[in-house]
DNA sequence: AAATCGGGGAT
DNA sequence: ATCCCAGATTT
């Protein structure tokens, strides 16, 4: 019977739960802010950009205000950077509609922007006490091992059907440590690709996977897609001391982001110069940097850089394109980490 | 149901 | 190189 874990696991945590800057005071909105970093992000990822937000946006009423720039510099570098863009629209609805205050309601997080099953289950148990479970993907690996369970977990239908199991057996007094402790077990101990420290499981009696000798074969997952390859050609424009950069359009990947000039397709220099005579820059000199590749998680960009050299704009501005000093750059334009190599000429 | 959306660390 | 992460949203 599955609700045998229960007790091993809880035994096991309060012994063993990392301590995590998150968990030092569990507020509603330092839960809130832990789960939407955490969301396809390891804990040490996200560990130096917690703290900082927090002191940075303290409540819901700061993010709800705070300037797009400002705040998606607090996320420079996190990824998913609809995450924070979700949360601020999240945290105005939580202004306006709860007074401030996060619901303490899974039904109503549910319906805030960025929240979806996994968070709503993860804040009502945490910080609320709601015995309501949180399956990410640690669980389901777990719970794909313990009972040797043969379906993708990658599909809807498998995660809704450990969500009514688990559901079901939530211990009514510590939901949130229950939870905390499927994730925890899964994220260092039951780790992915075969690796699982099963000498250290609290839970290693219960495991047929483990009895099997077959830890390896599961979770079962479907094969992913392989990603599609786009050439660009990145022009890093210097007049003077300062660089060009342009903010990115408001939806879709890297949304609200700034970066260099960033073409389609790997073109010649030729290509190049008429490229920017159409836009009335003068270019003085164009020297070729290196490639570089950047991969995201469903294309790659293969990147050609050229340093332009060119006259300096007489006003500030030339269409969308914006110079900037570079400390100016550093200080207030998130700029995404594919840029990395070229961001020592900027 | 499938595609989109980042980045980095482990293997 | 491949995997995968305290997933959510859009198509």
């Amino acid at each position: 019977m599955l609700k045998e874990i229960i007790e091993p696991l809880l035994d096991w945590y309060d012994a063993n739960a990392r301590v995590l800057p998150w968990r030092e005071e569990p507020s509603p909105y330092r839960v809130w802010v832990s789960e939407i970093m955490l969301q396809q992000t390891r804990v040490e990822a996200v560990k130096p950009f917690f703290d900082r937000f927090l002191e940075s946006l303290p409540g819901v009423k700061e993010l709800a205000e705070c300037p797009q720039d400002r705040l998606l510099k607090l996320w420079e570098g996190l990824g998913y950077y609809n995450r924070v863009r979700n949360m601020q629209n999240a945290a105005r609805v939580v202004m306006e509609k709860y007074d401030g205050r996060m619901p303490e309601n899974y039904e109503a997080l549910l319906e805030l922007p960025g929240i979806g099953r996994y968070t709503a289950g993860a804040i009502s148990s945490i910080a609320f006490g709601i015995p309501v479970p949180a399956v990410d993907g640690n669980v389901l690996r777990v719970m794909s091992r313990l009972t040797m369970d043969e379906d993708d977990i990658l599909k809807q239908s498998v995660k809704s059907r450990w969500e009514r199991e688990i559901g079901g057996m939530m211990p009514q007094d510590r939901p949130g440590a229950f939870n905390q402790a499927l994730m925890e077990l899964g994220a260092v101990v039951c780790v992915p690709n075969g690796t699982a420290k099963c000498g250290q499981c609290p839970l290693e009696a219960f495991c047929m996977a483990r009895e099997a000798g077959r830890i390896r074969d599961f979770p079962k997952k479907a094969p992913k897609k392989q990603r599609k390859i786009e050439k660009r050609t990145v022009l890093i424009l210097l007049a003077g001391n300062r660089t060009a950069i342009c903010k990115r359009p408001e939806n879709g990947l890297l949304a609200g982001l700034y970066e260099p000039l960033n073409l389609k397709e790997h073109l010649s220099r030729e290509q190049i110069l008429n490229y920017l005579k159409e836009r009335h820059i003068s270019a003085l000199h164009i020297q070729e940097a290196e490639e570089s590749k950047h991969i995201f998680s469903h294309k790659e960009w293969h990147m050609a850089g050229y340093i332009v050299k060119v006259e300096e704009p007489l006003g500030r501005e030339t269409d969308d394109i914006i110079f900037v000093e570079r400390e100016e750059r550093k200080k207030n334009y998130p700029i995404p980490s594919a840029f990395r190599a070229y961001m020592k000429y900027m």
